[in-house]
DNA sequence: AGCGAATATTTGTCAAGGCAAATATCGCGA
DNA sequence: TCGCGATATTTGCCTTGACAAATATTCGCT
């Protein structure tokens, strides 16, 4: 029993592990830039991490674009603006035009923080695939897509 | 507000949206399989599913080996042979060689069970790759391995 | 033989996310 | 203008999985 490691991927045939390769690859992207971030000193999960990047990118949007956009549900995105509002990264006010909705942006606080990360999550991406040329970073990422097409526009 | 469509694809340039990118392909391949177990009137998430595949396939063993074969914390894997058990899918039967450990294997109904389930498997992600050509699929497999091992072996 | 480190299983606790209900608005059409 | 269906946000409830502590064994070493 001791000592008797189970490799997943020794085992596993090809084509049944694309499922299993997709969340090993992505559990392992989530830790590493986790443990980044937690080497910092930046107390952030990766959910909050790809949040501030959309609000940096994007600008100011509603809670529920920002929900779509890093596709997390419309409750939980209301809790994890509770926490990044806590922390001081953005500010929730109120839309222009729709009462109902939020403007979500970011504090100064977060848009500092902001360039902090972008090099954190650069490092992450260039060393997960640094076995990897250009064309096979293209070709992996094209690959992706296509197959996130497939699985959505199911005919 | 209102149709305002925020395709995460749309806006995610190539470099940052890989971590991103893997998360959205497996949750809609983790979607697909429960749609299609749902149809097919099973009750199973996608890890149970992964746990009978993996018993179906390399045969009985230990609980442990069943967790870290699927990447799952020990205590969850308590819960979730509670409820295969339960099922009737699985029994848990003494260990012959050690008293610690449990000798997890199919029943009868599991592996029946089984039979019906292989063959989802295999068109959820034949659907899932439809526009990829053999060789890209191989292509595809390999990228992802290799991304897994330059996480895992961080020099 | 006996001790201590390592491993197996279980259970308690916690955070994250999905789903549904409640409330407030919006906006289109009668 | 009124009403109704759709949308935005929040909250409660539930499930899942990670982490840690507790208990039972096992194994290597002295």
């Amino acid at each position: 029993m001791r000592g008797m490691v189970t490799d997943p991927l020794a085992t596993a045939s090809p084509q049944e592990s694309l499922g299993v390769l997709l969340g090993l690859v992505r559990s392992e992207i989530v830790r590493a830039m986790e443990a980044e971030l937690a080497a910092l000193g930046v107390d952030l999960r990766f959910t909050q991490f790809l949040i501030l990047k959309r609000l940096a990118r994007l600008g100011p949007m509603t809670a529920s674009e920002l929900a779509r956009g890093v596709e997390l549900d419309g409750g939980a995105m209301t809790r994890q603006l509770d926490q990044l509002e806590g922390k001081g990264y953005l500010r929730r006010c109120p839309h222009e035009q729709d009462r109902r909705a939020l403007r979500i942006e970011l504090t100064d606080q977060g848009t500092s923080l902001w360039q902090q990360l972008t090099d954190c999550n650069e490092r992450v991406l260039e060393a997960a695939q640094r076995s990897l040329s250009e064309a096979e970073r293209k070709r992996l990422h094209d690959y992706l897509t296509r197959v996130l097409h497939a699985l959505r526009d199911k005919d």
